[in-house]
DNA sequence: GTCTATATACCGATAGAC
DNA sequence: GTCTATCGGTATATAGAC
């Protein structure tokens, strides 16, 4: 009986996902999972054919996770800013544990050196959140509770790029200041009490 | 007679700039870079000790040719705003050309896996962009041309991590919206005719 | 499903000739 | 300053035994 929870590829997965969002594609091999996981290298060719099948595999898990997320948020929180707030604490959590940048946004950063089947996943995280985002922004411009002339398609964009670009500013520039404090305050700054 | 322009520590620096930019630090090699240069391996090892070596020192230069970007913005601009659209015109400069990264937004995603020394070079330019931005932003609301409530020092995280952010979501998700038109969006949110 | 052993290629880095 | 040759290490991936 082993006391480890999950499966062999579950376990890889969990292991590759937390190697990645430190130190990126590039920056890990099959061995270093085998070696967390505790078996070896060959084995964890037998879960994943391949270290781009690995990857892909692992951002879409990342996806749908998150995709469950956004549909926990859409059923507990009814205000359209309660909801953005929510949505800021995703990033948060994930950055608040050891400053573990988003998967998709380390990948998205590499995206220009990756196969293209995890470039693919990529896109995909990114569409998804665009997409929920530009919703809940049109429902707070419709609610009153933000008042900028700019569109909800951007606003989308706005909260998405500032998220990302606070856990790698934060990480790099080596800041207290990380995803929660950027996106909040971006939330003020949009929402009617900011002004 | 050689057309190429520069000495050659200043062509592999070039070569090793753009590549990372869009590959990473860990996606080049130093062969890679010798091929393009048009030498050998070892050659490059004679301008450049290490790897570290040569991203530190091309990380200092990238730093000062933005230090001096910003003395020069303030030199041409005497309005806050002015300045503070001057500032987002030099990421979309950079993100205009084959879409290349900010240097230190992709290595600081790669921070936790960069030799000390690049590591270190990557700090400092958010530090210089954070200090130069702070000082914008203030100077942008004693005129009243930004009327949030939100402090200089939260508004200067903002604007940075909005512009590192809109690189790489608009490079991981194919989106043609990039830095200049997320920098702009919130500039106009900020700004009194935004609201 | 895991292992040992191995193929093949590339990595950063060095020695020493020209 | 550039080269050929090479070292030692590691990468992804596979073959085949248990």
């Amino acid at each position: 009986m082993n006391t480890v929870i999950g499966s062999t590829a579950t376990r890889v997965m969990d292991v590759a996902e937390a190697l990645i969002q430190q130190r990126g594609y590039d920056g890990f091999s099959f061995d270093d999972v085998a070696r967390a996981v505790g078996i070896r290298k060959p084995s964890v060719h037998h879960h994943f054919r391949t270290k781009a099948d690995l990857v892909a595999t692992l951002a879409r898990r990342y996806t749908e996770r998150f995709e469950s997320s956004l549909a926990a948020i859409d059923t507990a929180r009814r205000d359209p800013m309660a909801r953005l707030e929510a949505y800021v604490l995703l990033f948060a959590t994930t950055y608040a544990k050891d400053g573990r940048l988003c998967v998709c946004g380390m990948l998205g950063a590499e995206a220009a050196a990756l196969p293209a089947q995890v470039a693919d996943g990529v896109a995909d995280f990114f569409r998804l959140n665009l997409d929920w985002l530009t919703a809940a922004f049109r429902d707070a411009q419709q609610s009153g509770r933000v008042t900028t002339t700019q569109g909800a398609e951007a606003l989308a964009q706005l909260l998405l790029s500032a998220l990302e670009g606070a856990m790698i500013v934060g990480r790099g520039g080596r800041s207290s200041v990380g995803p929660a404090a950027v996106g909040n305050h971006l939330l003020v700054c949009l929402s009617k009490q900011g002004r």
